[in-house]
Formats: C-alpha cells, structure tokens, sequence
DNA sequence: TCCCTTATTGGTAATGGTTTTCATTACTAA
DNA sequence: TTAGTAATGAAAACCATTACCAATAAGGGA
C-alpha cells in the first residue's frame, strides 16, 4: 500500500539517519488515506487491522517523531486528546483552519478567505515580532461554536 | 479581601441559584489579584494559603463553574494543563491573546494590532458562518515560537 | 553473505492532570 | 426548626500519554 509520498518520506527518513519501517510506513498510509483528524488511538485501530502487532507506545512514539520531521501536523481542539494530520504539502486537502463543535466535537476543514487571513498574519506576525522580540515558528486560528445539525434553530 | 468585582459576583451566583463561597471567594480573589495565567494547581496553592483546608476537587469544580458563568476563560497552550484568566470585562488586561514559548512554556500577553483583527475575524466569522451554517461563539488566536530569553540568535 | 552497531519495537508499569463517587456539611426558604 | 438542595473534601477512578526495558530488526561494512 505505497502512497504517492512513499519515496519523498524514504528519503526524509535516511537523510536523518531514521529507518522506514513497517509500523511508520503504515502510520503514513493510513494518514495518507484519511480526510479525517485521528487521535492516536484511531491511527492505533485503524494500523492495527493490517498490522495486528503494533503498539500504542509505537504509535505515540512515531507520531511524536514525524511532527518532529514536518510530515504531520498535531493538534488539540480542548477534547482531551490530540488529533493528528498530513502535513499540508503531503495532503489532498489544501491549507486549512478548522471549526469546532462544541456539542459533538466534530471537526469542519475549511480553506476560504484566506487572502484575508493571510494579510492579517503577515501583519500580526510581523508586527508582533518586533514588538516583542519574539520568534514566531506557528499560529494557531480556530473557531468553536455549533454545527449546522447541532445548534438549536 | 474583596476585589472591585464582588459586589457583581455575589449577584451573578445569587442570580443562577448558585452560592458565593469562601473557596469562590478565594479562587476569584487570587485570580483578580494576578497578572499571570495560572493552572488549576497554581490556583490550589494560592488558596491554600489563605484557606488550608480547600480541595483540589473543589478548585477544579469551580473553575469548571466559573467558566461556564463566563466569569474566568480556560486555556490549552499545549502544555498538558489547562491556564485560567480573568474574563475581559473583570480583569485589569485589556482583550488580548498570547505568545506562547515553546522553550520556557512562558506565555505573554498583546493587546496589540486589535484593529486588524477585528477586522479579519468580523469578515471571517461572518463569512464561514454563513458559508458551513455553524454558529461560532468563540474564535482562539495564538502564536507559538521563542521569545526574547530563548531564542538563539 | 554474515556481523555489528544502533535504531526500533511492544508490553507493562507509571505518570499526571482531571473527574467521579460518596458521605458530610452548610445554606436558604418555608 | 426543618426539609431540601448546593457545596465541600478525601479518596478512588479515569484516561491519554510517557517511561522503562528487554527483545528485535534494519542498514552499513567486512
């Protein structure tokens, strides 16, 4: 179950003296083959079903390391479990921010308006760097509120 | 040891059915009194101080609480413990968002570029609301990276 | 190909923030 | 005073994540 990234993530990995293997080439195909944002647990599953071997502690660990490498991205939408996804230039979806349901903790990608955000981060970013004299590696931008089947009408 | 907004407090918890504690008191004293963003054990240790015989269960009872009358606002910076804060309108800060270290873990304020923000999130919200049919209540801002002290240059 | 070194793994136990449970105490309204 | 309910504190439970450790496997060199 090669992906397209296959090759490219081979080569990330013996460039920085890791090895491709199993469990990691399996973590990457199921991430590749998702739209979804998976916990750990959820990669542990779904890995789990081709790969009945694998543990937990193998999953966190690898995830932890692939952030590390850039090729997935984590985050915490205040569920009390991290959710993970391919990195942007590994993914069949494009750039993104997300919604949050607050009732049922659902997940909505959505890539518009960006010309905006991005003039307003450009801005903020730059603004705020000099101000402070702070190194900005990351922002986080995300709405919460109640999806279309959620809120009361 | 009564802060300017207890006269408003007392008549909020009165209003939902809801009692004005010692250990209330207390957890809402010490927030008023900080400039920092403290954690649910910070908040135990400080109350602690003046009130020995307060549970830890107690203070996360409240806190949970307080944030749902919208008098303090939770906060996940990554760092596996949620920070508490003061809402807005009672707190000595103006309407802010954070810097977030990823060395130090140390969290700074900015009150600064609101008016490009405002913007940004009025035509955003306005727009994706409209767009998924999600009522957003709440957006969240951060950025990450390294600050003054930790930054290598 | 066979070693050798070192990365990697999987199981289990531990961690640590947060929640639950439950018996007790403290208000408040009648 | 009393009944009803909110609130508390201690201890136990929860649960995502991490640490530990012995066993395994990948890749480079002979």
């Amino acid at each position: 179950m090669r992906g397209r990234n296959q090759q490219h993530w081979q080569g990330q990995f013996m460039g920085c003296g890791y090895r491709m293997t199993k469990p990691r080439e399996e973590i990457l195909g199921v991430m590749e083959k998702t739209m979804d944002h998976l916990s750990a647990e959820d990669i542990y599953l779904a890995v789990h079903k081709f790969y009945p071997n694998i543990g937990l502690t193998t999953i966190y660990r690898n995830l932890e390391l692939l952030v590390k490498m850039e090729l997935i991205v984590k985050f915490e939408f205040g569920q009390g479990k991290a959710k993970y996804e391919l990195a942007d230039q590994y993914s069949k979806k494009e750039h993104h921010h997300h919604l949050v349901c607050k009732k049922c903790s659902r997940i909505f990608d959505y890539s518009d308006f960006m010309e905006k955000e991005v003039r307003f981060l450009k801005d903020t970013e730059k603004g705020l760097s000099k101000k402070y004299d702070f190194q900005i590696t990351k922002h986080l931008i995300q709405f919460y509120g109640y999806c279309n089947k959620c809120q009361k009408k």
